[in-house]
DNA sequence: TTTGACCTTAGACTTAACTCTAAGGTTTAT
DNA sequence: ATAAACCTTAGAGTTAAGTCTAAGGTCAAA
């Protein structure tokens, strides 16, 4: 069992963080102390990381909240309805990541053509960079 | 020349949005009517544009101003910044890149390994699958 | 020539996601 | 037994990125 301080330590986040999350339904600590300290479980730390890793990702908490819901009760769910929703994520996933490839070789192209030299980057435009591939 | 209800509706986003980006240094119209009407050119379509990818892949509009501030006095910086720069950008997209492809796997498996049928869906664990690829 | 759809500004409001403050209780080390 | 480092709550404040409101000017069509 963690206490808010420690688990926020090992997460790189702040304890108010956790107190919102709280809050929010994301992820409430599975117990409390005698004196009312909030005390994490193992499978707290587990979906705590699972939030940050989807935040990274870029989804908002609220879409988190409804993965985390799947998750929650799960037995209430058919098979079909996680399917089906996992698959959604996937695919709107797979759209930002070809965004992100995308971008990612208009820049590379862009620092590939520059001299890399210590003239000016008069010719050096990320714009047309860009614009080359619409 | 495109006035602002123009380029608001060609792009999907609101006038407002277009004079908060100006009023942020992001993006000013070349050109004001007579009666003070913004008049945007199609170069300036074409910075939108690239703020609007930018920003679709997750960079803050602090990080595309200083992207654009590079392209507007290309001829002020020397070839290796502009090279420089870049690459990092490049970089800090390829880390998020990695971040997106193992939660997309770690989702895809989920699905892959969930029936999809109509019982309850106990076994389809979306933390145990994020988990077991740490 | 007036109606409707535009546009202007300044400034207030909203939303998400925190982050901080105040006032006080708890635990641990000395 | 007391100081330092924790923790509690409620509620206010912050930041980014818009979004809306009010009060008024412009322009094209009927």
């Amino acid at each position: 069992m963690f206490r808010i301080g420690e688990l926020a330590r090992q997460y790189q986040i702040k304890a108010d963080t956790l107190r919102y999350y709280e809050k929010n339904g994301l992820l409430a600590p599975s117990e409390r102390s005698a004196s009312g300290y909030r005390l994490y479980s193992h499978a707290d730390a587990v979906k705590l990381r699972f939030i940050l890793k989807a935040k990274a990702v870029g989804f908002s908490l609220a879409e988190i909240q409804e993965l985390l819901t799947i998750e929650a009760n799960r037995s209430q769910w058919a098979c079909q309805d996680v399917k089906g929703m996992v698959e959604s994520k996937v695919a709107q996933l797979e759209v930002k990541m070809a965004e992100l490839t995308r971008f990612r070789d208009s820049l590379q192209e862009l620092a590939d053509a520059c001299c890399g030299g210590p003239e000016s980057a008069e010719n050096c435009s990320i714009l047309d960079a860009l614009e080359v591939r619409q």
